[in-house]
DNA sequence: CTTCCGCTATGAGAATGCGCATAAAACCCC
DNA sequence: GGGGTTTTATGCGCATTCTCATAGCGGAAG
């Protein structure tokens, strides 16, 4: 799960990020608008957080333009106290969500999980044999026993779900676990797949390798 | 869009063909499971919303089919409150998502919306007889069992489904498997289909041999 | 028909480097 | 600073790859 965050406002935009990070989301962050423009054209994320304050190009021209391109990603837009008539016409050019400054990190976390659970397809759990994973809570269960999973494991799962039953290149889950900027090395991918598979092999579900190709989580069984 | 409801109730299917047709879809109803299967072989669905209920032919035993023809249309099960065991097989055959009757019209109407346009994402699989290959997943089925394939014949493979039915060169072969720098033995390509051909035969898939000239994948009859 | 030559099949062995495991260090949050 | 997590470091095992040697096959020429 990849998060654009557009704010300009350095101290925000840093505790959000961490916050969202801690979550098991990887973020990134776009200090004013040309820049956020130029990521959502680069990259495919899941959900923006817009700031409609912003130095360059505004919040609400930047959402003017995603939309414009038919763009269905979730945006949720943070506001200031007194900025009611933007905030509508947010809400108008197709924001999904809103939060007013200041506010509780927990809630915007909350806010986050409830967008992205929509772009999900609300689909209520992706199960693979005994395995269960709540794209709502982002909590993982084995035959209805809470698995208790780090963050990197969650979003490795995460991808590895998404793609149930196809190969999935290092690289894919490097650039899926980590926002531009910070890079990890394939080493820890294999540490992290390692974790994950100790974890995991209790409800029978395998990851393959394929050697010099990636890593397939293995559909289970139709039969 | 065209959608196929297998669904006995004839009040719920009418109710939901009407809300669909409303939304712009166009609508097949089919009563029992045996009529289901019929029209899923006739015709190419974009959806199916599936009664798990079904006289005749049960509602698990058409979406195994369906997923045996390796059929990839999403599949959206409907299941009565306490028929949590046949919703979880379900979701284990491969289907898609589900909801719990009785619903509201409009949530089912969003999930339909949900599943259609993830459809339109899906990368076809390219079969040959008995084996499916999904080009961006990169892994191969025999009768829907995957198959455990190295890089190299993985990658031979691949060249060889895109011009199935026609000849490739051994040096096309090594041009496809090997990168800039490095180069391959003629010898080496020879090795590579014999490993290949051991794992394929017991699919009945054949790779030809033209002396002089390459090698073949030979088209299943009937096409 | 027989012989010969070159291409292909196949098995076995060797080399490479990938991925695994484990430990240890950096990091981060309470 | 202490618990957890993330990341880097490192050596080993082994699957995969590739080469080699040999046997099989097919076509062409004599």
């Amino acid at each position: 799960m990849r998060i654009l965050i557009a704010e300009d406002d350095d101290i925000i935009a840093d505790g959000v990020s961490r916050s969202l990070g801690q979550a098991g989301y990887s973020v990134d962050w776009a200090a004013h608008g040309e820049a956020a423009e130029e990521a959502l054209l680069a990259h495919s994320y899941d959900l923006l957080v817009l700031d409609l304050g912003l130095p360059r190009l505004s919040g609400l021209e930047v959402l003017k333009r995603l939309r414009a391109r038919h763009s269905t990603i979730p945006v949720l837009i943070l506001t200031a106290l007194d900025g009611t008539h933007d905030r509508v016409r947010g809400l108008d050019l197709g924001a999904d969500d809103y939060m007013v400054k200041p506010f509780e990190l927990a809630e915007l976390e909350a806010r986050v999980r409830a967008l992205t659970r929509r772009a999900t397809g609300n689909s209520p759990a992706i199960v693979c044999g005994s395995l269960s994973f709540d794209p709502v809570g982002r909590v993982t269960q084995i035959d209805g026993v809470p698995l208790d999973l780090s963050a990197r494991e969650i979003g490795l799962l995460e991808i590895l779900l998404a793609r149930m039953g196809r190969l999935v290149s290092k690289d894919q889950l490097v650039d899926h676990l980590c926002g531009w900027g910070e890079e990890v090395s394939h080493n820890a991918i294999e540490v992290y797949v390692h974790r994950l598979r100790k974890k995991l092999e209790s409800g029978g579900i395998k990851i393959a390798t394929v050697r010099g190709l990636g890593y397939c989580l293995e559909r289970p069984q139709g039969e």
